[in-house]
DNA sequence: TAGATTGTTAATCGATTAACAATC
DNA sequence: TAGATTGTTAATCGATTAACAATC
């Protein structure tokens, strides 16, 4: 199925905002009150469902446990998708327990480093291995997502041979521009960056 | 100035790749090369120039010097703006260590925490206050963006506290959508749809 | 002059919002 | 029926890309 990215995102959203307030909540939303809960406009909210085929009643609304269902049939894989992180220093470490503490589908299936002391080990409960076995770890338990938290130096190597392991999509939180082929599915998170266009929007003048 | 949020953007990069590079360089690049760093088009650069009201040279390109001063007086502010981080968890010192290691205007001058073993100790660097002092050392300092790394069900909370005490822009790690007034800039960064937007587009089907 | 590049306007693309008929 | 909401098309907005004259 074809969707935009910012619907995709969307999707994802409602789908959290919905499981955190269920069971006590009614069965059923109406777009205006599912888009204020994410500051959106109602429009956007109907669109959306509109495009994955959901369809509302005109006096309820939309049924939320028919939502959900169709939000994970849509944008969930029906295998599941494993994810690698690459480099368990401070911020490796806290984005592999975030992700473990959500409750999301995801599952961070291996972690690598450099670290002699690291290679073998748990760190925030998840297996790590040396950089050097990355192909192999990654084809042997398929894994088809990789999340970045290398020192930038490392990063374009790294990206290199993740996308010679056949990777499919990348979340990078090095600061570091990766030239990478257009079937690698690339996601930045540059936080300078970031922060220095929310500099320049704040300024006074 | 007023400027589209993705060239603000694209400046940031610019400047960074460029001074990253610099010294063995070339004094002049020209605006294929410089897209090239961060495939993108020759046109986009150009346009983002002429944004910024930057003239090039029709035989050698852009003067890379002047090109760093003008990115420079366009986007940072005259003066200092200064950060706070709530939250010194895992992510937080990660983050903060990380904004710490760049090499960026960005200065992280207090960090806020509700653990008595971390208040009034340096913590990745940075003096960690008691949650409950956000408002007057927020004041006090000048702080005008805060980065939020608490756990989700702080989030709502901290998040009302940082608007009241007039922060103008927010970097929301937490997964939790915030209702904030329009006249402070928010950028979301959240980890679990943007992990889920990636498997959606490199599902097989 | 010929060739390459800049500067800028127009065309296109993608996403959001407005408008409104259909329906419960 | 009257009123509220959905479903969907058209209009608008913002950003990117194409095109090309001006210029070194």
């Amino acid at each position: 199925m074809k969707l935009p990215p910012r619907t995709v995102e969307r999707l994802s959203k409602y789908r959290r905002i919905l499981m955190e307030q269920s069971s006590e909540e009614e069965a059923h939303i109406f777009s205006h009150n599912l888009a204020r809960l994410l500051n959106i406009t109602p429009e956007q909210v109907r669109r959306d469902l509109m495009l994955i085929g959901l369809t509302g009643n005109h006096r309820k609304g939309y049924n939320i446990q028919a939502l959900l269902k169709l939000i994970g049939k849509t944008i969930d894989s029906y295998d599941p998708q494993y994810i690698a992180i690459i480099g368990m220093g401070n911020l490796g470490r806290a984005v592999t327990a975030f992700i473990r503490k959500s409750e999301s589908r995801l599952r961070i299936v291996a972690a690598f480093d450099i670290d002699p002391m690291k290679i073998n080990h748990e760190i925030a409960g998840v297996h790590c291995y040396h950089v050097s076995e990355t192909k192999q770890i990654i084809k042997k338990l398929d894994i088809s997502i990789a999340i970045l938290t290398v020192p930038p130096d490392a990063a374009k190597n790294i990206a290199r041979i993740l996308t010679e392991s056949g990777i499919k999509g990348m979340l990078n939180f090095t600061s570091v521009h990766l030239d990478i082929p257009d079937d690698v599915y690339l996601k930045d998170y540059d936080i300078i960056t970031s922060l220095e266009e929310i500099g320049f929007f704040i300024k006074a003048k």
